[in-house]
DNA sequence: TAAATCATGTGAAAAAAATCACAAACAGAA
DNA sequence: TTCTGTTTGTGATTTTTTTCACATGATTTA
């Protein structure tokens, strides 16, 4: 018991890739894999740790759009293109190691191997699809459905499933996690603290428990699609 | 002078997909070419007139997506799924006619053409590119933001330069462009307005005329990114 | 051409969210 | 353990945005 609920997809072809992984890299918390705008020579597949992908406005605010773990792909969207760079940056919140691949090589690979296209096709279809229904909770739903929605994602991710409720088990700060619903810091706070006297969840240093789901669910009219593409990969 | 000033990627491989094409259908204005949910057989080209890309939520409210012309891909995001059904919904909003591809079809000619394969990733990488950045502005900038970044967007898709400023050859009643930006018809009204009072826009005849596209970006912040992915498509 | 339908503009009020300012709580380092 | 820097909670205020209600304007269509 309390294990992560889903893991995603590419399996057998992801070992394809990593045949083709030409270091390794030790990641540590705090500094970044890489940033926008840098020039990208590699893609990465997380083997330990955690890290964050964000997007920054020109007035440096921040968007978190994705938190990855073990066996996640990140740097993905230089692939094919000209003088590739990345376009988020990619933050250690927790060190551990990734596998870096070369871009060249892989879309050698690619080219040269029909199946381990298709198959990244599909996870960047995936990949698309969560992040579409993600903006749709954002952006229609207000502040509100923007938390719930990252509270429900953050479960289906790293929930780990307690007699009481899913223990999300990340630490992040009130203002990461504004980071995620594009609210202002105090705003999260204050709907915590709402959720937390409704007995909806409970924090246990610096960790949420969410205690009923399903309550957020509802109010966000969640349509309980299906879980590998409701969460924050 | 007076045309689109950018027309996106797929281009001599767009060829190779015509091929494929099954059969064509006409796009009647008010119809849906298909809509959320519906399983899912065929992807289109666009040959002729508009089709609106967009995604319910469960009260109903619509966001909008995307906003398609001549060869531009809907549908494309089901390919290589199981029970593949389609997520959005499109919506003919100026008629016109599409090719229509047989999505199986489609999965044997990119698997047999690794060339075709890699064009499609490249086009799937934009096309994400495009929807983050989108996103992000939409999120961080509050409404205003999401309007005047709809509006660029609308002017690097359906601009035509005249010598007043950009005319958005696109008829759009507030309700929609509000569905753009996730806000309500009414504070489009009055942003719209305000744009008109300070000349920075005007309206003929239901489309607007950007006299200082120079000013909307600077009130986001717009970091002048190339214009093939800072569009609507 | 009139009637019907749909789209727009706008005031007033309510609701949602951000901002500012500061105290309290907590965590990590010395 | 104490100090220090970071994180959190919260009141008060301001700003932004939505909502409601209704008048006006524009387009279809019969």
């Amino acid at each position: 018991m309390g294990t992560k609920q889903y893991k995603s997809t590419l399996t057998y072809e992801l070992g394809e890739l990593l045949k083709a992984s030409d270091r390794s890299v030790k990641l540590k918390k705090g500094t970044y894999l890489f940033q926008e705008g840098q020039p990208a020579k590699e893609m990465y597949i997380l083997l330990s740790g955690k890290i964050q992908i964000s997007k920054m406005n020109a007035e440096r605010k921040e968007l978190n759009l994705r938190l990855c773990q073990y066996n996640d792909i990140v740097g993905e969207l230089t692939l094919f293109t000209v003088d590739p760079r990345y376009l988020f940056n990619a933050k250690v919140i927790e060190s551990g190691e990734a596998a870096a691949i070369n871009i060249e090589n892989l879309e050698k690979v690619l080219f040269n191997n029909s199946k381990l296209a298709y198959e990244f096709i599909r996870w960047m279809n995936d990949h698309f699809r969560k992040t579409t229904t993600k903006f749709r909770d954002l952006v229609l739903n207000g502040k509100k459905g923007a938390l719930y929605s990252t509270l429900i994602r953050l479960c289906n991710s790293y929930g780990i499933v307690k007699e009481t409720g899913i223990l999300i088990d990340v630490y992040l700060t009130n203002q990461e996690l504004a980071n995620y619903c594009g609210t202002a810091r105090e705003s999260v706070s204050r709907m915590l603290g709402e959720l937390r006297d409704e007995g909806i969840i409970s924090i246990e240093r610096k960790r949420v428990i969410v205690h009923s789901i399903q309550h957020l669910k509802t109010e966000i009219d969640c349509e309980n699609c299906p879980i590998e593409f409701c969460n924050i990969e």
